[in-house]
RNA sequence: GGGGAGUUUCCCGAGCGGUCAAAGGGGUCAGACUGUAAAUCUGAUGGCACUGCCUUCGCAGGUUCGAAUCCUGCACUCCCCA
């Protein structure tokens, strides 16, 4: 156990700028504290950008206090204007309610297996009964315009082409707002979240200064950024997800896989319960023996477990292991379909592979793994095609039952990666 | 309105009567190497029933045994002079 939470958090890397620090320190040595993160349901499910905050709570929780997440129910209306360079598309009512659900039971989720009693609020709850009047008087009153206008998130907004609205402007009251009310209702006195909420954090620190006369404490975390300056969680097919059905448990296992070296530490020690002490170990062996990529497969590891579970791990595995061309004869058709779930698939006849058979050219290219079958037939005569992971090298080579076993598909294989699926359902 | 240059295969770009499915580069795909990295190297790269056949070089006609290459018309692009 380390020595306190604050420190621990220091170590990891996870402090970015924070309120006073001793008083901080203070605060958190008595257990059962409340400490609240905000998360905006702009979509039905978080992704990899979204697990520091979340591991933060776990850290909080472990630590024997009582984490808060707060779905943004109300500021999920406005669109916060922190670290974004345009205007926000407002999202409906219905979408709005529908994320508001997948994001609280993915918080749920991630928190309630620490063991510690989990609080999921919304601000909604609070922000829809109060009047434009009374919102302006009761707390518009207390936040000085210089103060708002003073936050880099406004001032880099209002420096560009397209300016703000006063709609995105105001996303900040609401934010203090709330953090103001969890102080009331939670006895919170804590709210973290991604550097870029520091300005909205302390202004609400100040509102509940000037309000309730609190001392209130802010912490940010670094945003996770890559070497190479992209973000992190961002892949050329989009971001990653949290959710199965979004990202799958393959997906998701071989993105941490595939991490560089130079930015597989630093994850290892913000978004995985890993012990220091066993970080710093996998380090030296990274500098060591680089090609193990030790780090970057217990990262992936942790990651998976902790996102879908032990079962979603082992598929994620087991995928690997096929993907990497191990034989798979003794898998089933279910658990090759799940295995196979992300990789694009062609239904043919049955009958097809009666008589002659299909020729493989016509396979793979109407699969997709080739543009044409003249295309199809010089990968094969290049040695890149694969059937059920064996290479095929002859071009006039027709796909019969044998190919089949018992199963009512086969894979086929264009290169190291290029999987496709084709399935012979009879009768169509 | 007058004069000039151009339009080539995914992209750039050579070719200027037969040996042209068309140089070279890029991209892409495959192979080797490798750490499921980066770099590098090799091969392939219009289609197909592939030692052959079919369809391409702005569009439509024509000359010729034979045209991406010559002629005529049309369309579009660019430059110079009004």
């Amino acid at each position: 156990m380390p020595s306190d939470l604050f420190s621990d958090l220091t170590d990891r890397g996870l402090v970015h700028q924070s309120t006073d620090a001793t008083a901080l320190r203070d605060w958190l040595t008595t257990p059962g504290r409340r400490i609240y993160a905000g998360f905006d349901p702009t979509a039905d499910s978080l992704h990899v950008g979204h697990l520091v905050a979340i591991m933060l709570l776990r850290r909080v929780a472990a630590a024997g206090h009582e984490p808060i997440a707060l779905i943004g129910g109300a500021t999920g209306m406005i669109g916060d204007p922190s670290g974004r360079s345009e205007e926000r598309n407002l999202l409906s009512p219905e979408t709005l309610q529908a994320n508001i659900t997948a994001v609280e039971a993915q918080i749920r989720r991630l928190l309630e297996s620490v063991g510690q009693p989990v609080h999921v609020v919304n601000n909604a709850d609070w922000m829809r009964g109060v009047g434009y009047l009374e919102f302006l008087r009761d707390v518009g009153k207390h936040v000085p315009l210089s103060q708002m206008l003073g936050k880099d998130s406004v001032k880099s907004r209002l420096e560009r082409d397209g300016g703000l609205s006063y709609t995105e402007f105001s996303y900040m009251l609401l934010q203090a707002w709330d953090f103001v009310q969890l102080a009331d209702s939670h006895d919170c006195r804590v709210q973290i979240g991604g550097s870029d909420q520091w300005g909205n954090i302390t202004a609400g620190i100040e509102l509940g200064r000037r309000l309730r006369s609190l001392d209130l404490h802010g912490i940010t975390c670094p945003l996770l950024t890559k070497a190479d300056g992209t973000k992190m969680g961002k892949t050329a097919s989009g971001a990653v997800w949290l959710d199965p059905a979004r990202t799958s448990p393959y997906r998701f296992y071989q993105y941490w896989i595939n991490l560089d070296d130079h930015d597989a530490g630093c994850c290892l020690e913000r978004l995985t319960e890993v012990p220091l002490t066993a970080c710093q170990a996998l380090t030296a062996e990274r500098a060591d023996n680089p090609a193990g990529r030790a780090t970057q497969r217990r990262l992936a590891e942790e990651l998976t477990r902790l996102v879908h579970g032990e079962a979603g791990l082992q598929a994620a595995q087991q995928a690997t292991a096929v993907f990497f061309g191990a034989a798979f004869e003794s898998l089933d058709d279910a658990t090759l379909a799940e295995i196979f779930a992300d990789v694009p698939s062609h239904d043919f006849a049955r009958q097809r592979l009666d008589g002659e058979g299909l020729p493989l050219t016509e396979a793979l290219a109407a699969a997709g793994l080739a543009a044409t079958r003249s295309a199809a037939r010089r990968t094969i005569e290049q040695g890149g095609a694969y059937l059920n992971n064996n290479r095929i090298t002859d071009h006039a080579y027709r796909i019969t039952p044998n190919d089949l076993r018992d199963r009512s598909l086969i894979v086929l294989r264009s290169g190291k990666k290029s999987y496709a699926v084709a399935r012979f359902n009879a009768g169509s």
